[in-house]
DNA sequence: AGGACGGCGTTTTTT
DNA sequence: ACGCCGTCCT
């Protein structure tokens, strides 16, 4: 702790002429701006200008030197949020906002964790796994205990762990009624099981970055004490999305000082589904006492009728606190309602208005089209490209999950980490270098029985003769140059030893060789990833970037009308939204009616909610009789939110023929029953056999080995056994691979 | 080691 | 309808 002891001093807060920065503020910004001392909670509707009164609070507390940037700490959700708040703050501040604490949940959390490694069982240098190695890792756990895949799918053994994390829970603490009965009431055991091979590779999953700063904060006292110490000012973006592991350390982390200022909205809180609570920015009041509330409503985004529109769906919700999105603005258009025959013809429809707006001289960069779920965007893609629009898909594949992205990452990670046996695994065989699933299996055994990383295992085995002599040698060659790489990790100039190391490996060599058409590409790729390095000042430094900061690389340059889902809309805005696939069970959609009730519905609205108000100037908002889903037709009623929508703002254009409106709510409702309490049923166990222990060994004793036969042990040494077989003549091998005759 | 076949799931996604 | 994944066969 402690770059500065004291703290700065107030002396310009009596200085009674207002700031620059806070000019411009409405009034109810420039309280959430001026109210620093103690817990607030600043509710801030769509297009209020959260962002601004976020950046300006942390200006005021800097410039009014309540504290020094590296005693503020400002969280949010993703990179993109942390990097726009860096530059609006550098724009307003310059550089007196260096060093303060600004980024991440995930990012803040790992660089207090890489100090306290140890107080978790983790090495600093430990890993950050990715979706792909978490689920990986759990398949090799499942397959490993013998479980059934097809009743205890690897999903959702993973899903249940990281729900479990979202509510801070170590294994020790999921209460024995939450385990379900998935994995036949085995859950607690394969989420101590999955903890335990995470601490044997050296590392974490997203999860366990705020679930191990919990175990840090609560079994040491003073390393607590000295961030609470520290953290005098705490700021937090989109509350309404956090969960209850990050509810727990903010909680922790406010505890001495209690400035803690919360910005979110309950209404746009569209996360449920990957563990965010909504109950915190409820309880707001009730967990932090004394709390001020204030409420952003005054709105610089949408017309009146937009924000008329969206407010009059999210008024039906009831679990809100409750605010009014005004405007100063002037009327505008109403929204546009339009019902259709089928799903072609919604896309036709669409086109057609993109095609007007055009004429009138609307960018395509100003118009979105924002749809429930991925499979939606088809359709409009293909009517784009019949009538010759551009446009772009956003939240398909990033640049890190690529293939030859993550295989280049594997090598670097396995030469800054060695006991990264995910990375091992990855790369071992690729290039081809002729080691199969039998030499794998053997490495594996013997790792299992040694609990040892898969590299030293090769070490061991390699000075054996268990492995067939192309295998050993494939494998020599392979720790060779593994072990030459780590030597060169700190002399050599990380940029120039990946370079290196993907050219000696093979890597480099294997996609040159490729001749499908994506080979140059992936070249490309690869010299971009080594070039991105850098930026960075040192190995363990780019990779924790890569896990954390794994930002989109959207080319905003071109006009193109942008497709994308509800989610992934949050956050941006454009002159005009398009909202198809307005119809009950696909929005709301059916599965999360069915998997959350009125919850799940609630939290549909919301994403309404959010859709709507992404408009700026204009929304127009379609429903199709007729959808085709999975190649069968199905005909579908007008979605209830349709139905919320208020007949004074909007314009309602449904053919003739088609319902020119949408049914009752209680149409649509049914009798509710139907919504309801679906469950899976209980999956099968089957019994597991845990990998056995080596047993010692003396000179004399008659053995069995599967390969070499009966043969009599001559020495033993360090588990490396040097026997006679009757038929094999001398071998050295390993204990663990032979069982007593 | 690589290709063919069959079965399953198919909302949303960041870090 | 379709794509992905796992398995089995060559």
């Amino acid at each position: 702790m402690s770059e500065h002891a004291a703290t700065p001093h107030a002396a310009n807060l009596s200085a009674a002429s207002p700031a620059a920065y806070l000019a411009g503020l409405n009034d109810a910004q420039r309280r959430a701006v001026e109210a620093v001392d103690g817990p607030v909670l600043v509710l801030a509707g769509a297009g209020t200008g959260k962002t601004r009164v976020l950046t300006t609070r942390l200006a005021h507390i800097l410039a009014t030197r309540r504290a020094w940037p590296s005693q503020i700490v400002a969280v949010t959700f993703t990179n993109k949020a942390a990097l726009e708040m860096r530059e609006r703050l550098a724009r307003m501040i310059g550089e007196t906002a260096d060093g303060l604490w600004l980024g991440t949940f995930h990012a803040i959390a790992a660089r207090i964790l890489r100090r306290h490694a140890e107080a978790v069982g983790l090495k600093p240098n430990f890993t950050i796994l990715d979706a792909d190695d978490q689920l990986r890792l759990v398949k090799q756990i499942a397959a490993a205990e013998n479980l059934d895949e097809r009743r205890a799918p690897a999903r959702a053994i993973l899903g249940a762990i990281e729900r479990w994390k979202d509510r801070g829970l170590v294994p020790e603490k999921v209460p024995v009624a939450d385990q379900g009965d998935l994995a036949n009431g085995r859950m607690i055991e394969l989420y101590r099981f999955y903890q335990d091979r995470l601490k044997a590779l050296n590392a974490a999953d997203f999860g366990d970055l705020l679930l191990h700063n919990l175990t840090l904060f609560t079994t040491r006292p003073e390393v607590i004490a000295d961030y609470q110490k520290r953290f005098r000012y705490i700021l937090v973006d989109e509350y309404q999305d956090t969960n209850v592991a990050q509810y727990l350390w903010l909680r922790l982390l406010a505890q001495l000082h209690k400035n803690l200022c919360c910005v979110g909205d309950d209404d746009q809180s569209i996360y449920s589904w990957r563990g965010a609570e909504i109950g915190n920015i409820l309880r707001f009041e009730k967990d932090f006492p004394g709390a001020q509330i204030i409420r952003l409503e005054q709105n610089y985004r949408s017309t009146p009728h937009i924000l008329g529109a969206a407010s009059a769906v999210i008024a039906q919700n009831e679990g809100r606190l409750g605010k009014t999105l005004w405007t100063e603005a002037n009327e505008g258009e109403k929204v546009t309602l339009r019902g259709v025959w089928d799903g072609e013809e919604e896309a036709r429809w669409v086109g057609d208005e993109i095609e007007a707006l055009q004429h009138k001289g609307e960018k395509l960069s100003e118009m979105a089209v924002l749809v429930r779920a991925g499979f939606q965007t088809r359709e409009f893609e293909e009517r784009f490209l019949t009538l010759g629009l551009p446009y772009r898909v956003i939240g398909g594949l990033r640049f890190y999950e690529r293939q030859e992205i993550r295989d280049a990452l594997a090598y670097l990670r396995l030469v800054h980490q060695p006991a990264d046996d995910l990375a091992f695994e990855r790369i071992i065989n690729v290039p081809k270098r002729g080691i199969g699933t039998s030499t794998l299996q053997t490495l594996h055994a013997l790792a299992r029985a040694r609990e040892l990383p898969l590299t030293d295992a090769v070490q061991i085995l390699i000075g054996t003769d268990e492995l067939k002599p192309a295998a050993r040698r494939a494998l020599a060659g392979f720790i060779t140059d593994l072990n030459r790489w780590r030597g060169l990790l700190d002399n050599a100039a990380h940029p120039d030893l990946a370079a290196q190391i993907l050219d000696e490996s093979g890597y480099t060599g294997m996609w040159q060789a490729d001749k499908s058409p994506d080979a140059p590409g992936r070249l490309e790729n690869l010299k971009e990833l080594v070039a991105a390095m850098a930026e960075f000042d040192s190995l363990g430094g780019f990779l924790d970037h890569v896990s954390l900061v794994m930002e989109n690389t959207a080319d905003t340059g071109s006009d193109m009308i942008s497709l994308m889902t509800l989610h992934g809309a949050k956050g941006l805005e454009f002159n005009t939204v398009f909202l198809p696939g307005w119809e009950e069970g696909l929005f709301p959609h059916q599965r999360a009616m069915d998997e959350a009730g009125l919850k799940g519905l609630e939290e549909e609205r919301r994403l309404a909610y959010v859709g709507l108000t992404r408009a700026r100037r204009r929304a127009f908002v379609s429903y199709a009789a007729n959808r085709r889903v999975r190649g069968q037709w199905q005909s579908s009623l007008p979605s209830r939110f349709v139905g919320e929508l208020p007949e004074d703002h909007i314009d309602s254009v449904a053919e003739p023929g088609l319902y020119p409106r949408a049914p009752s709510l209680q149409e649509a409702w049914g009798a509710g029953s139907s919504f309801f309490g679906r469950r899976a049923e209980a999956p099968r166990l089957v019994t597991a056999e845990r990998p056995r222990p080596a047993v010692g060994y003396v000179a004399g004793d008659r053995v069995f080995h599967q390969k070499f036969g009966y043969g009599t042990v001559r020495s033993s040494e360090g588990g490396k056994l040097a026997i006679s077989f009757d038929k094999a003549g001398d071998k050295m091998v390993m204990d663990s691979f032979v069982a007593k005759a």
